[in-house]
DNA sequence: CAAGGAATCGGACTATAGTCCGGTTGTGCC
DNA sequence: GGCACAACCGGACTATAGTCCGATTCCTTG
């Protein structure tokens, strides 16, 4: 198979990388997300720390890589795939307070799921989280869906504050996933009267 | 002066303290939050690192004590404080919709004055938020003013989540603080409907 | 005022994230 | 097949948060 002129990505290094993600998943499943040191990944790997950094830049990043494949699965249902979550066919198009309900459950789904890793891709290093293209993935779909609103970007924001890991982490703790399903969707509600 | 029989604090602990605090505001000033080690502010007050960790735990708990007295004074003029922003007096006492309204105002300008204090208060370590007494008294206070819906604590830990100092400081930065103001006014009244 | 005990002090120590650069390996071109 | 160069590798290095415990200082009691 032919290859064009600058091949994405030299063996070595997509070996390593498989390599290290597959160390990663095993060592965090193992001792949880926290307990893990970067070290010990690299040791775990049989590869240098600076191999660890460079390709994946630091924790948060290495977090994100593991959850990617999960989060396009997401961003594609919501892209193309069937209604309510997606855009639906042209003869039952879902009203957009039924988008962002379904967008809610779904997404509280995949962070419950996922927690300790979204957490950490979040939280690693400060503004993490504001910076990773997944965010601008949501609040992209997400304005879009407040459109009818005053200011619908400041709105998604603030409704992606509540979906912060960290925030669900210690309120989920406190009072349970139910109740905060609860309240999200009645947010969701109140945004989209 | 007489003492009861056990003083709170030894002479040389409260002596140190103020050192330190003082210390540290003034690092803080000149290099800014982020830039100044632990180490840094303990060579500057002339203590030891062990005393600066075991009187105020960890770098969030040294901003903390910084932020201590604003804190007190916003939290007095909430509980005793005038209308709207406190309870007011029997014959002008303000609805639950126009006190939540006020104290968005009141939190935000206060976040914003100390923005990078309360945001190393509140990242220094994961969780450490809604550990500190300050998240409790927020908490209660809005859960009060939402008493008419649903699940008031519920939705008085969203509309923390979006005064989160990381948040507020992320979304400040993309859309400006007028806007950030205007769509949490917007919340305070969805939630107060 | 002296002594005993408890709280405090402080700096050496550990653990971990992230950086750097000389050596090595894979790739495209002749 | 061999060569030149870029990309990659890895471990030693730095910086910083947080811990620990022997030495010191303060307060109380007789």
């Amino acid at each position: 198979m032919l290859r064009s002129s600058p091949p994405i990505e030299r063996a070595d290094a997509a070996r390593n990388r498989a390599v290290v993600l597959d160390a990663a998943a095993a060592l965090f499943r193992q001792h949880g997300v926290d307990a893990v040191s970067m070290d010990a990944i690299a040791a775990a790997a049989g590869v240098g720390k600076g191999t660890l950094f460079r390709r994946f830049g630091d924790k948060a990043g290495l977090a994100a890589a593991l959850l990617d494949e999960q989060e396009r699965t997401l961003q594609e249902a919501i892209l193309f795939g069937s209604a309510p979550l997606g855009p639906g066919k042209p003869d039952d198009d879902p009203t957009p307070r039924e988008r962002l309900r379904a967008f809610v459950v779904a997404y509280l789904d995949y962070l419950l799921a996922h927690l300790p890793l979204v957490r950490m891709s979040e939280t690693a290093s400060p503004g993490a989280r504001y910076r990773i293209g997944a965010y601008r993935f949501w609040h992209r779909h997400v304005s879009l869906l407040l459109s009818g609103r005053d200011d619908p970007q400041a709105d998604a924001h603030i409704l992606l504050a509540a979906l912060a890991a960290e925030h669900v982490h210690a309120v989920a703790a406190e009072l349970g996933h139910i109740r905060v399903r609860r309240a999200m969707l009645d947010l969701a509600d109140a945004l989209t009267a």
